[in-house]
DNA sequence: TGTGTTATTATGTCTGCACATAAAAGCATG
DNA sequence: CATGCTTTTATGTGCAGACATAATAACACA
């Protein structure tokens, strides 16, 4: 008994995971509360918390003060996504990291962009097309606006050797920003950049960056077709 | 000075949030270590150690032993995804969920199944298709293959009023699985069940459920075009 | 019977302390 | 000068005990 003691939180997690894997304790039902189950195991409360907490957080418990603990109905439900950040994504893969800007200007960006931006008397904004290369293919399509009245070192910078991207991070106070993934067919614009068929299924992933509640960018990136966003849970 | 006292975890986090966000401490950069923040704070270090943990999970710190916590180089990294549930996302949204059965029959699954799910020497699978519908509108195509050695008791499992997705979650112990997510043009099939345009541009999310080492299912889920998935980070 | 108040209870969090562990930096040795 | 051991240090984790908070359950009263 000695050498199965569960004395430290990943051993708690990995237990209380196992019961639930084996029907012990089934989806929906009450487990015990952390006080009962810290003596079961031999361990602080604490300890049994933590562990609980960390599988609250993977979705596979539902807690409630007061209610208890209980297995979530929807085991399949939280999943921690890496967000590609393209050049690590692309040098990951074992490719070489290529760059190119194909345009940039300032100009009167169109209704969509600006209502997504939240400007509301029309203001022109720094325009960005670039395109991320993995060995020399086009990877994604990046169609960027800038408001420089939020970043205005922005019209300095060149974004000929450096993506736009990364300068951003680098230049721009920390920042919320709302993703969406969806499917689109390519705009004949971008099909022309990624070598690829207009109308072609496209993976789109649009992020609005946000300095507390001004946008500072909006982008559009159009990978590729045939790329995949992959994720464990 | 008394009301801004910082003694839990989450005004710590607030506040370390705030030191990057107004670039005091600046990307790259190492912080003050767990103790000397205690005492700035005046609160324990395991209090600062809970808020830089979080801080850390979330992508905006990296930490490591010894080496000391610093501000993440690339800040957007991480997001927690909730894996959409169909039936949860459909109510959310103000609908009403809708489930219709169109196709159960135990059948020799496509090359490309059996690889996913790698399954060696072919056998017969369950294959399920079905639809879930928004307020009778069609939401997302369900494309599915059961392996019955697996799962026995699903061959008897009627699959006319409750969707696969559900009975498997509460017939199946917790498993692991892999999602891709992609952007394919819909196979005329899945167009004529979602009433949408063959070849149209939908968002695809492909799931395999493992049990240990066992492929329990592999679904596809073709979403009317339009569709977007939503984050935050 | 319905409603508002109170008690109970399970989780949430803080404190202060201790020891474990990984990794960098310094030191010694060949 | 390279290599390997030792020290130092920052994070990781553990414990016991306490109080906070939210939400249910029980109760009393109109």
């Amino acid at each position: 008994m000695a050498g199965s003691e569960i004395n430290n939180w990943r051993a708690v997690e990995g237990e209380v995971r196992r019961r639930i894997h084996s029907r012990i304790w089934k989806p929906g039902e009450l487990i015990p509360n952390e006080a009962d189950l810290a003596i079961e195991f031999g361990c602080a409360r604490a300890t049994v918390n933590r562990a609980l907490r960390a599988l609250a957080q993977s979705g596979l418990l539902d807690r409630r003060r007061k209610a208890g603990t209980r297995v979530a109905l929807h085991p399949v439900g939280k999943a921690v996504l890496d967000i590609p950040v393209i050049r690590q994504e692309i040098e990951e893969g074992g490719f070489r990291y290529g760059y190119r800007l194909l345009h940039r200007a300032t100009e009167q960006a169109p209704e969509g962009k600006l209502n997504r931006m939240r400007i509301s008397p029309p203001r022109p904004l720094l325009h960005v097309v670039a395109v991320h290369l993995a060995d020399q293919t086009p990877y994604v399509a990046e169609d960027r606006w800038i408001d420089p009245t939020v970043v205005p070192t922005a019209l300095s910078a060149p974004f000929a050797t450096i993506s736009a991207n990364e300068w951003l991070l680098q230049h721009t106070p920390y920042t919320r920003s709302d993703i969406d993934f969806t499917a689109v067919a390519l705009p004949s614009e971008m099909a022309q950049i990624l070598g690829a068929e207009p109308q072609a299924a496209a993976f789109l992933i649009a992020r609005t960056t946000w300095d507390s509640e001004r946008a500072v960018t909006a982008v559009d990136l159009y990978y590729a077709p045939g790329y995949r966003m992959k994720t464990r849970l």
